[in-house]
DNA sequence: AGAAAAATTTAGGTATACCTAAATTTTAGG
DNA sequence: CCTAAAATTTAGGTATACCTAAATTTTTCT
């Protein structure tokens, strides 16, 4: 019969997509600093899924894990519900970005079908949550994303902004009080190759942004 | 250190507590039949609650269960979350009455205190839940409820409905049929000693109704 | 009162999802 | 290329919250 998907697997199915989705393997360690779990427990979870019938991810000995189809539908319909959650909390309950992430990630476990309808179908299905992040389809499909990361732009290219990949609360209340938020339009006014500083202008201010910052902002080009 | 209160814990001292205040007795086997457990589980669980720090329970064995103040207190915060989401996924999403229970009893459990504080105020603090149950007040507080059953009514007197103590949904699509729902103003027409049936004139129908169902609903004498 | 029935508890066991310590495998640097 | 460091896995253990079977206590009924 089916695995069971836990809140647990949940979690790591969710993890596993969004460092795959990023570029980065997921690995063992990787998993384990993310999920703020030790590394043993993190494979004996992947050995769990790896073997689960389906599988729900392809594991082989000390090389990381990829999701299977299953996993990945299963990965989405999280994603789905944590982004359509956030919407949702900011649009009927005037949260703000920066606060969505945490109630979102436990709400995401629990809520029935019907309720992701009911919310979906309340915003007028909505393609991307309030960091510009996009939504997985009602299918489960994931849109493709043409964003590139800030950090890949120079100087006098000008550029708006997509999405900003970042949970971290102070970190969305700064770039929110720069108007570092999607759909704004952006110039670069600087670039150091040392640091890999870009000065950025919004509007009328302009600010310094290190290279954590610049690559968790996707533009796309003006 | 205090201890940890886990969805688990969260159930029981709902129960408990809804147990009680409906007059029978917490007992292991009444916890057990209602929960869906076994009673050996149950005991092992409010060993637990009542050797806490603090003890959420009060036990002697052989002798069912009471809440602490302490118990008391999570046991309506966890009432006030539940009818609190029930009256909002009403109000916002449009579920009917008669689909929100099971929503709420997994949301209960993960909502914040924030979330508890914007669903509550964007409601304007709603006193009743849409069975028409009373919402405990948000320093938890459950007010007096004054209602009677509708089994205790007989020939000629008129009452409007309070309270409905169900969460079963076909009879709540029932009642719902019949016009049964709190506010509504009855008059009864007709008892039957032997077996306790009661027509009840709600507009222009009427319905017999058994003690299952009179002892179920709560009204106030007009 | 005493025996049968019912309720409850004890004893012992399971699955999930974590943990630390130690062993092993892979990777990277001289 | 080979050794040290890093990553990963294995081994063994914990807490939570369930379970069944059997023992015990309480209640009920004659």
């Amino acid at each position: 019969m089916k695995q069971k998907l836990t809140i647990s697997i949940q979690d790591y199915l969710k993890i596993i997509y969004e460092l795959t989705e990023s570029g980065e393997s997921a690995s063992t360690n990787a998993l384990a600093k993310r999920m703020k779990i030790s590394a043993p427990s993190v494979t004996g979870m992947i050995q769990k899924l790896a073997s689960s019938k389906p599988p729900l991810v392809e594991y082989q000995k000390h090389q990381g894990v990829t999701l299977t189809r299953e996993g990945r539908r299963a990965a989405l319909e999280v994603i789905r519900h944590h982004r359509l959650l956030e919407a949702w909390l900011v649009q009927t309950l005037g949260y703000s970005w920066d606060e969505v992430h945490e109630e979102a990630e436990r709400l995401e476990h629990v809520i029935s079908e019907d309720f992701e309808q009911r919310i979906a179908a309340a915003m007028g299905n909505p393609d991307r949550d309030p960091h510009g992040e996009l939504i997985p389809t009602a299918d489960l499909k994931m849109p493709v994303d043409e964003s590139l990361p800030l950090s890949a732009l120079r100087p006098k290219q000008s550029a708006t902004i997509q999405r900003v990949q970042s949970s971290d609360t102070d970190l969305l209340r700064y770039l929110e009080s720069l108007g570092l938020v999607p759909g704004a339009v952006i110039e670069i006014k600087a670039y150091s190759a040392f640091d890999h500083n870009l000065t950025v202008r919004v509007g009328r201010k302009s600010a310094v942004l290190g290279l954590n910052i610049t690559s968790r902002i996707f533009i796309e080009k003006n």
